[in-house]
DNA sequence: AACAGTCTCAACCGCCTCGAG
DNA sequence: TCTCGAGGCGGTTGAGACTGT
C-alpha cells in the first residue's frame, strides 16, 4: 500500500531554505498569520508543499522559538520526561519554553542519547545496560554520584557548539529572529567555555540519568490518594514514623492535579499515557519563590492554600530558578526511592537491574 | 594538502489524529 | 457512520562542516 505524497506538483523545491523564501514566508505569515499551510504556498509565490512552509515556519522561523545551546536544566527535563513518556517529542517539547520537538529530538539523539550510553545507560529504557553495567552505573548513592570527565560526545558537542553550520542560511544573513536567539552555532561561545560547561553537563547527567531511571517505577509502585497531599504535603508524609506507608502515598507527579480539574487518579494502576501531564510539575519548579514554600530538599511545595492561579506558567526568565528545585525533586524522589522496593535506601538502581 | 570518516541538524517522509461535512 | 483533508508527529536522510591521518 502506498500513500500519496503529500506535495504532488511540479517544480516543487526541496532542500535548503533560501533567504529569500524565509523572507517570503515571514512577510505572508506577518500579514495573514498561520494555518491553510497548503494554500501558503501559492498564494505567497513560493516553490514549496504547504507541508515544508509549515515546518520551516514552526522549526525555524516562528518568532518566539529559542535556539543555541541546551542548558543543563533543560537537559534534566528532558531525561526526566524521556524517562517517563518515551520519544514523545512533541510533548517534551511543551514543557521547554522555545524548544521544538525537532531541536529535542536531534539534540536527543546527537547527544544525550550517547552520553546515556557511554555511562552504561539505555536510552530507550533508562536502566542500565545488561551487557555493559559498569561500576559507575550502578552506583546511585547520592553522596557517591558518579562524575566522568566530558565523554567524547561532549567533546563534540564542545566542538558543534562553535560550528558554523552550513544549513542555515540565516546565520550569514537576514535573520528574523535574531533580537531574541541566541546563536550558538554562530560562534558566540568559545570551544574552552563549551568544554567547560560540558564537564558541567556531564556530571548532571550522571545524576539526573540515575535519578530518571527510577521514576517510571516510583509511579509504578505508588498509590496515590489525592486526599494525602491536602493538607501540608509531603512535609508530613515525609516525617512519618512508618516511612514506608507514607511513600505509598507520595508521588511527586501527581502534586500537579492539585491544581487541574483533570480527573484524580487515586488508582494505582497509574498510567502515563492516559491523562498524566507533567506541566504543573514542572511549571511548579520555576515559580517565583515567594509563591512556594521550599522544604530541606529545596521543592516548591504545592501547598493545600495554595490556589491555581497562584501557579503561574514558567516562564523563560525564570528558567534559571530551575536547577535548585528539580535537584530537589530529584533528590527527594532519591531518598525515597529505596523505600519502594524494600528497607535499603538508595538501592532501587540495583533493585531495577537484579 | 588531500582524503576518509564522523558529526550535526534542517528538512523530508509517511503515518496518525481529528474535525468538518 | 463514513470520507476527506489539514495538521501533527516521530523516524530518517543527506548536505556540509569538522576531525584525524
Amino acid at each position: 500500500m502506498s500513500r500519496k505524497p503529500c506535495c504532488v506538483g511540479e517544480g516543487l523545491k526541496k532542500g535548503a531554505w533560501t533567504t529569500e523564501e524565509d523572507k517570503t514566508l515571514i512577510s505572508y505569515i506577518h500579514e495573514h498569520g498561520e494555518g491553510g499551510w497548503r494554500d501558503i504556498p501559492q498564494k505567497a509565490g513560493l516553490k514549496r508543499c504547504g507541508k515544508s512552509c509549515r515546518l520551516r515556519w514552526t522549526n525555524y522561523l516562528k518568532p518566539e522559538i529559542k535556539r543555541g545551546e541546551f542548558s543543563s536544566e533543560e537537559e534534566q527535563i528532558i531525561i526526566m520526561l524521556h524517562a517517563a513518556r518515551g520519544n514523545k517529542w512533541s510533548v517534551i517539547a511543551r514543557h521547554l519554553p522555545r524548544r521544538t520537538d525537532n531541536e529535542i529530538k536531534n539534540y536527543w539523539n546527537t547527544h544525550l542519547k550517547k552520553r546515556l550510553i557511554e555511562q552504561g545507560i539505555d536510552p530507550v529504557t533508562h536502566k542500565p545496560l545488561a551487557s555493559n553495567t559498569s561500576p559507575t552505573a550502578t552506583t546511585t548513592q547520592p553522596g557517591n554520584l558518579h562524575s566522568l570527565d566530558a565523554s567524547s560526545s561532549d567533546k563534540r558537542y564542545s566542538r558543534s557548539s562553535s560550528m558554523p553550520s552550513m544549513s542555515r542560511p540565516l546565520s550569514s544573513g537576514f535573520n528574523p529572529s535574531s533580537e531574541i536567539t541566541t546563536p550558538v552555532q554562530g560562534g558566540s561561545l568559545s570551544c574552552k567555555k563549551s568544554i567547560k560547561k560540558s564537564n558541567s553537563t556531564s556530571r548532571l547527567l550522571n545524576k539526573v540519568a540515575a535519578k530518571a531511571t527510577s521514576i517510571k517505577d516510583i509511579l509504578n509502585a505508588t498509590t496515590i490518594p489525592y486526599e494525602s497531599f491536602s493538607n501540608g504535603f509531603p512535609e508530613q508524609t515525609r516525617n512519618e514514623e512508618d516511612s514506608s506507608n507514607a511513600l505509598a502515598d507520595f508521588d511527586p507527579f501527581s502534586q500537579s492535579l492539585l491544581y487541574t480539574d483533570h480527573e484524580i487518579h487515586a488508582t494505582s494502576d497509574l498510567d502515563m499515557d492516559q491523562g498524566y501531564d507533567f506541566s504543573y510539575f514542572l511549571e511548579t519548579l520555576g515559580r517565583d519563590e515567594h509563591n512556594m514554600n521550599v522544604d530541606q530538599y529545596g521543592h516548591d511545595l504545592p501547598m493545600s492554600d495554595v490556589s491555581q492561579d497562584v501557579v503561574s506558567s514558567t516562564s523563560v526568565d525564570d528558567q534559571d530558578n530551575m536547577t535548585g528545585n528539580f535537584e530537589g525533586w530529584s533528590n527527594y524522589l532519591l531518598d525515597h526511592a529505596g523505600l519502594i522496593y524494600d528497607d535499603t535506601e538508595y538501592d532501587f538502581f540495583d533493585k531495577q537491574i537484579i
